[in-house]
Formats: C-alpha cells, structure tokens, sequence
DNA sequence: AGTCCGTGCTCAAACGATTGACCAGATCCG
DNA sequence: CGGATCTGGTCAATCGTTTGAGCACGGACT
C-alpha cells in the first residue's frame, strides 16, 4: 500500500505537505497548483491512510464499540443500524462485540479499550446484574454508555422507554375487554423488567382491575422461558385469558407452546409482546406488538458515546421521542364471554 | 494506559527487555529474576500492549474480517461462532461486517484491506454475482477467502455441500411417498442456488420421478421470496404435494403463506427446507429441516484466510465432514392418497 | 535601506512496539 | 594468561502519520 512518503515522491513535495492537504488541515498554506499536483498523485497510487499510523499518532482510532449479549438476535438489528448510521455521520466506525455467555463479557471490553483498539463503548450487557470486573471498567473514566440498563456508580446511559411499552401493551387487553390479564416477565434482576413491571401494574391499577400475585411469572427472554412461562399461567385457576409478553423471542416460545397445549389464539387467550421484529410477523397467529424504538436507541447511544470522547460530558438519556408504537395483528381479540 | 516504557522505568530495566519478556521472544536472554520483576511490574500497571504500536512495527493486526450479507440472520450464528473459535484459537481476532444493499460492498472492504485494518478477510457476498468492483479486489493479492460462493478468478474459497442438502431433503420426500415435489429456489445467478438445484434434480432422476418444469421456481431466499414462490406453485396444476424450500427464511415466509392460503401443513402440503435454525424450530408446524453446517464453514474459512496470510497457499473447500443433516420436524408427512 | 509580514513550503520530533546490532563482564579453554 | 564464548542485558532504527517550529523569498511599509 502507498504511503505518505510515496505520494511526496511522486508529488515532488515534502510529506507534512501531503498530510496536510489530505486531511484538510485548515491552514494548510499549499498553493493550489501544489495542491492539485498532491491529489492527484494520491489519487493515482491510491492511496490510503494507515489506519494504525494515525492511530499511533493521534491516540484515536475513530472507532466505537457496540457490545450486545448476542448479535443475531433480530431485536438488535435496528439498534445496530442506528448505532451505525450515527457513527457513520460522525466520521466514526461501529465494531460490533458479543457478551454472550462463552467469555465473561468484561474481558472483551477490557481489551477493546486497554489496548486502544476503539475510543469508547456503546454497552448492553445480558439479563442480569453488572457482573463484579464490569463494575470496574465503568467507574473508570472509560467512555462507556450503558444501553438499556443502568448502574448506580455509573452515569451514562442510554434506554427504552420500556414503561411505556408495557403500558400500551396491557392497555391493549384491556380496551379489548380483557381484565384476566397476565405478565410474562424477564428475570427479577433485569433492569429492563423492572420498568416493564411498573407499565403493566400502572395499566392494570388506572383501569381499576386487580389480578392475583401468581398473574406475573419472572423467567426470562428467550424463547423457552416463553414455553415456561406458558405452562406456570395456563396451571392457574382461574387462566388468564390474556398474556402480555415483556419480549418478543418468549413471546414466540410462548406461542408456539400454546399451539402444542391446543390453547387456541386469539380465541381462547390473546398474547401481545413488548418489541416487534419480522419474527413476530411471522408467527401463527402473526403477533401483536408493541414496537420498542431500537433504531433511535443506537443512533443516541453512539451520540452519547461520541459527546463522551470528545468533550467528556456524560448523561442518561430515556428515548422517548418517537413513542412505542403498538402493531395489532392476529394474536389478540376480546374474551370470550364464558365466565 | 500503560505503556512499555512505564513498566521498563518501574522494573528498572530496558524497554528492550520488557518487550522481549512479554511477548515471549524464544531468545530472551533474561534471568529469572529480571523476568519476575518486569512481570510483576507489567501485571500491577495493567500493561497491555497498544495495538496501534504493533500493527504499525509489525504490519500485522491479527484481525480478520468476516463480512456478511446480514448479521442478523440467524443463519450466520454458527458461521460467526465457527468463525470466533478458529480465530481465538490462533490468537485473532474476528471484525465484523455487513455487506448488506446500503453500499457497495466492495467500499465496504476496500477500506478495511487497504487502511490496514485487517489482515485478511471471509466474504460472503449476497445472492447475486460479485459486484464489479468487489471483482478488481479479488484479482489483488489481497487475502480474501469467498464463502458460500466462487469466483473463476479467484482461488481461495469455502462451501457448504449445498448439493448434498438440497439431495437429502429432496429424498426425504420422496421416501415419504411423494412424487409431486416442487422446488422453491433461489435467484437463478446464485451460486447456492445452482449447487442445490444439482442436489434435487439427481434425488428426483435417481427415484425416476418426473416434474413438470414448472414445480421449480427462482424467486430468492427471503421470507417474501417464499411467500411468492408459494402463491405461484400452488396454482399449478397439478398442485404438487412436498415442496423443497431452498432457504429456511423463504420457508418460514412459505408456510406463513400456507397457513393465511388455508392449505393445511401437512396434511395438504409437506414442506422441507435446507438451513436450520431456531427460527424453523418455532413455526408452525416445526420445519422439518436439513441441518447445513455452518459453524464448520466458518472455522474453515478462518482457517483458510490465515493460511493464506501467512503462508500465501490459497485452495478452494467444500465441507463434507459433517454432513448436511436430516431433522425431522412435524411439516412433513405421506400425502394423503386423494389421486 | 532596513524591518516586518505573509506565503509556501520543509524539518524533525513525537506516538508505542519490535528487533538486529552491540557491549560489558564473567567464564572457560588450551 | 590471552583470546574465545556465553550471559544478560542496552541502543537505536524503524513502521506511517501528525504537527509545532522554522526557513527562504518576495513585497509592503517606514
């Protein structure tokens, strides 16, 4: 590949004349015959500046890190395609991370940043609480922003407005006529379920109806928590006859299971999930929804990210701007008038 | 961060023998007390080594990259988890990338080649021939390895035995009684789409059945593609009674269809899909599916990029050793004996 | 005529890690 | 006892880029 010093040859100019027309330094002071004869030869040996040589010098590699606990998961798709779109405006590159369970997740982040390889971090860590060496990096001055949870020493992050959600979801049922109205729920610890829990008491207690305590189950996001969580609701007397699902994955476990116990939806149970993706368009019955704002999520996590690295100014920010929106398909339809 | 220098002033020793000790050198030529001191030293300063300092020195970064048409496709898991083992195992690391319809694609690694981001790369291009300027890359001496594809210029390549697959779930059928079996393919230029073609011709000529040519259809691999594919084989007539869907998200698409069309699965209609995933676990009914091995694929393409990095062979690969694997799930049955 | 300034460049010192060349002192061998 | 060899290190150049400092020259001003 050329270098700096190949295009001052071919030039017949100096190599601090050449960096700075190529990078457009302000005051670059080149005249524009100078100028012209620097582009083009650095347009006729194509050349490229050294990602590592700037990075050495400047002590910045214009690259952010998107950590989330598992890329293919289809709920990340719009958070990345934000995350990118934003970095990409801003002269940044996204480096996409799994936290997955294989490695502890802090490791990978300890090493993206000790050893320079990205500026700062765009965070989301797994249904859980931080784990202890995480803890570490974030208090810190890394430039971490946490997405979709939070952390008591730590300021920085970015959320969904994940009350809401719940609330649209649960007002859902009840305009439907539904009042047995029960709540699939991620793990107690999740920062995320807890604030889905206000939504759906707050839905419940405004409308003035009251459900028994076991109406909540707290398992977990992945499709099998959803057949679980199934099999805890349906075992409960009186059944519920309306689910609202905290995600979109248990959602689908939970449908599919309901299929498998003959529980026919929406007649005899209606389900709707907080998150929409093309999975739960593709469902039988395709799942009503509520669609959680992914995209604005990542494009205002690498902003803050960026605002982080380059002023050092932190903050918490609740995506609120365009509200979750709520995406009626098939899985959902007033009670049955049996009772 | 720290760097060598600090750990060379706090064991009192020479930069030089710092970077000899922590890297290992074979000939360090350090007593064992030297060595103990800069270990120490390097373990209570939390030296890492800057990566910019070393890509520059050594013109190596020890990254790969993986690109992908799209990340979130749950068929890619296992190809980047296979792709993240190999790497690890050989003290690299994977960076990922989508190749996907907002640009070019061949930009997309131009830059990571040419900036020197990365050593080398794995490229699976979408479904359709190589874009021209992806072509001039190729041709360089750049290591690219091509999965799920190949180039007549270009050697260096990693496929699945996507012919193999199309064949056993072809077969499947025909072991369960049918002969009316349609073929939902990919886009006619696709490289998976004629290997697999090969596949469901040869189970169809070796049981001696025959199709009109209208049961294969070349719509692509996306759920829409499948919805599609359904709507104009089931107006043909004679309707087939199984159908090969060459893509597990066109299948999901197609059973969707199916369902909405009111063609009962399977009694009315059996449908086989090459490519599993979680996703095909959770339809209903559950894809019957033939199980293509991609987490090998992206140990062997990892493999084959590193090879060729660092000893220049180049070869082209097709993994055989696991074989595409038949699991039978409840969308496939006899069909029912109407004629 | 001497001073000052603006223009259009070049010089050289970093950044952090690697590595071939070298060197001082101790040991060994004939 | 003199030279060779080994041990345990250090020195300094280098990778490609950025950037403050400096320099030569021409013109304007006093």
């Amino acid at each position: 590949m050329a270098t700096l010093g190949d295009v001052a040859a071919r030039a017949g100019v100096s190599i601090s004349a050449v960096s700075r027309v190529l990078s457009d330094a302000p005051d670059s002071r080149v005249s524009a015959a100078t100028r012209q004869r620097i582009v083009d030869a650095a347009r006729e040996l194509q050349y490229r500046p050294n990602f590592a040589g700037r990075a050495l010098k400047s002590a910045r590699t214009q690259v952010v890190g998107l950590v989330v606990p598992d890329i293919t998961n289809a709920l990340f798709t719009e958070l990345m395609h934000g995350a990118e779109d934003e970095a990409t405006e801003r002269g940044y590159t996204v480096l996409l991370g799994r936290s997955d369970d294989v490695r502890p997740g802090g490791e990978v982040i300890a090493r993206l940043i000790g050893e320079g390889r990205v500026d700062g971090m765009a965070l989301q860590v797994g249904d859980a609480v931080l784990p202890a060496g995480l803890r570490d990096l974030l208090t810190t001055q890394a430039p971490i922003v946490l997405v979709n949870s939070s952390s008591p020493d730590h300021v920085g992050s970015v959320t969904l407005d994940d009350h809401r959600g719940a609330l649209i979801a649960t007002q859902h049922l009840l305009e439907l006529g539904h009042e047995r109205i029960a709540f699939a729920n991620g793990l107690p610890r999740s920062f995320t379920a807890k604030r889905r829990r206000t939504g759906y008491k707050l839905a419940l207690e405004t409308a003035g109806v009251r459900v028994p305590k076991e109406y909540e189950t707290r398992v977990g996001y992945t499709v099998d928590n959803g057949r679980t969580a199934l099999h805890r609701l349906m075992a409960l007397d009186p059944r519920p006859t309306g689910i609202v699902v905290a995600n979109v994955n248990a959602a689908v476990g939970l449908l599919g299971e309901a299929r498998r116990a003959g529980i026919r939806v929406p007649d005899d149970l209606s389900v709707v999930t907080v998150h929409d993706s093309w999975t739960a368009e593709n469902t039988w019955p395709p799942l009503t929804a509520v669609k959680m704002q992914f995209y604005t999520v990542g494009r205002t996590a690498v902003r803050s990210v960026i605002r982080r690295i380059e002023t050092g100014e932190t903050s918490d920010e609740v995506v609120t701007d365009p509200p979750p929106e709520l995406v009626v398909r098939e899985s959902t339809a007033a009670p049955r008038r049996t009772s």
